[in-house]
RNA sequence: GGUCCCAUCGUCUAGUGGCCUAGGACAUCACCCUCUCAAGGUGGAGGCACGGGUUCGAAUCCCGUUGGGACUGCCA
């Protein structure tokens, strides 16, 4: 008894988009709950305007990236156009398909507005003789109903009569999708179609087509199981598209996620592990997971939620977990692999490390993304504060107490111990001299040295900034508001 | 238009006829913690689309209505 193989077959586009993520995770899912299961890759390339080496790389890197490496392919299905021209002839001899010489122009024309459904089977029985302008359509059977079988949604009955005689091969021969798929997986051995719902309607089609071909060739390959995802969804509860929404996964590796977080938010999309813990390890959802509990209803993609399970996985990575996660946007130098954008504003010399080292522990308790931590620690490596203008006038240029205590902080700061404990102090104690209270106290001192009015724990990272730089930028500061 | 799919808090979901006073998570609000911002903790508000059945009993089964979506290509 084998176990079940699987494929993930994605069309190139340049991109590795997030529904096509969670629909590999799924079949991924299937293929490692049997140990001899069989996660295969096939690019589905036939159409020429979309078939790219490098888009071919580019799925491959993301769902290494993620984390499930195909155990068989990739393999392309242009490598297969001799099996799907043999599946045209065979077919073609058997008498299930016909020429037919329409363009879609005459095909919609006829159509008007009447209620026949696609093809109105204009060239079904005019013996057009195959030429160089005919495709071949299939002779869909007038009577009966074919029965998808579907795992998530019970038996999808459609009635023969109402499916078009659709196109299998185009005029140059070449097979059409809904052929060179069914061909494929009948020579893969596939046991288990898992894919987006957008794919249910034509299942019927290949439903005819697969029992065609036993016939014809005289190889009954048993039909695979079937399982159609439901769709993954944008605000508008419309199928997420890469013209408005954005989908590639690629760049939610730059804006700093972390295929855990990633694979965990997607595994919840239509899927639930058992209990009320949603976070939980990949190896529980494999042992969990099936196809019968996949939920029947679009899902929204909510990028909010995803970035805040980042951020619990961030939090509970070990401290050199965490500083080589962050390598890519703090010291890109030291990685292989950078963001596209956002290369920090600092340079491996006026670097150091030793800080970022010391400041890491409060920086990893307060970013979801990794993105998020350039902004955050930037002040460190800069040679001036980078001021939020707004932030500067508010708590500095228009408060005379704050200015005057920046003044008077010049002397304390410049011969108080420099450590958190004794800064603390010392701000608290300058604080009570102008009858500010301590979150009123901070403020200008966090904005002098760091440009903003947010940060990391202000009194750590004085201590690590230094007094020299502490004493010179609030001393900048106030030259600044002194205007 | 046609075919098909779908319908539990704003969102993702648990729920498979009594365990439901409908549970959890994100978001949201309040409070606690607190040097800012987060994180964390506690608590609150918030949902079975509607109408008929079936049943002693329905979020759960059936029918209809309404609403949403996918598909409708010599794309995949």
């Amino acid at each position: 008894m084998s176990g079940p193989r699987v494929r993930f077959a994605p069309s190139p586009t340049g991109y590795f988009h997030v529904g096509s993520a969670r629909t590999a995770l799924f079949n991924w899912f299937v293929a490692r709950q049997s140990p001899d299961g069989v996660f295969l890759l096939r690019i589905e390339d036939t159409d020429a305007d979309r078939n790219r080496e490098e888009w071919v790389d580019g799925i491959v890197a993301a769902m290494h990236w993620l984390g499930f490496d195909p155990d068989e392919g990739p393999f392309r299905q242009t490598d297969n156009t001799d099996a799907h021209r043999a599946a045209v002839e065979d077919l073609f001899r058997g008498g299930y398909l016909y020429p037919c010489a329409c363009t879609s122009d005459e095909v919609a024309q006829r159509k008007g507005d009447n209620k026949t459904p696609g093809y109105d089977g204009y060239c079904r029985d005019r013996d057009v003789p195959r030429g160089p302008t005919t495709g071949l359509r299939f002779r869909t059977p007038r009577e009966g109903a074919t029965i998808v079988h579907d795992k998530i949604r019970g038996d999808v009955v459609t009635e023969n009569a109402v499916i078009e005689d659709f196109v299998v091969a185009r005029s140059s021969g070449a097979a059409l999708f809904a052929l060179a798929n069914v061909v494929d997986d009948r020579n893969d051995r596939i046991t288990h179609v898992i894919r987006g719902e957008e794919h249910l309607p034509n299942t019927p089609k290949q439903i005819l087509l697969w029992e065609a071909l036993s016939t014809t060739t005289g190889v009954t390959v048993p039909i695979p199981e079937y399982a159609h995802l439901p769709i993954l969804v944008n605000e508008q509860r419309k199928k997420l598209s890469k013209r408005r929404d954005p989908v590639a996964v690629e760049s939610y590796r730059d804006a700093g996620y972390l295929p855990a977080a990633i694979l965990n938010y997607l595994s919840l999309l239509g899927w639930s592990p058992r209990g009320d813990e949603e976070k939980v390890p990949l190896s529980v959802c494999i042992e969990q997971f099936r196809l019968e509990d996949v939920s029947h209803s679009p899902a929204f993609f909510d990028l909010k939620k995803m970035a805040h399970m980042n951020g619990e996985y961030i939090r509970e990575l070990s401290p050199e977990d965490f500083l080589a996660a962050a390598a890519p946007w703090v010291t890109p130098w030291t990685s292989k692999w950078q963001p596209t954008e956002g290369a920090p504003p600092w340079t491996q010399e006026t670097f150091d490390f030793a800080v970022w080292e010391a400041v890491a522990p409060l920086v990893q308790e307060r970013v979801a993304l990794m993105g998020e931590i350039v902004p955050m620690i930037e002040f460190f490596f800069v040679s001036e504060a980078p001021f939020d203008e707004a932030a500067f006038d508010k708590t500095i240029r228009n408060d005379d107490k704050a200015r005057e205590l920046l003044s008077r902080s010049l002397d304390v700061f410049g011969d108080c111990e420099w450590t958190s404990s004794s800064l603390h102090a010392a701000v608290v104690a300058l604080g009570e001299t102008l009858e500010l209270n301590l979150r009123k106290a901070q403020a200008p001192v966090r904005c002098a040295v760091t440009g903003k009015t947010v940060g990391p724990p202000l009194f750590e990272s004085l201590e690590l900034l230094g007094r020299e730089r502490t004493l010179q930028r609030v001393r900048e500061a106030l030259a600044k508001a002194g205007g």
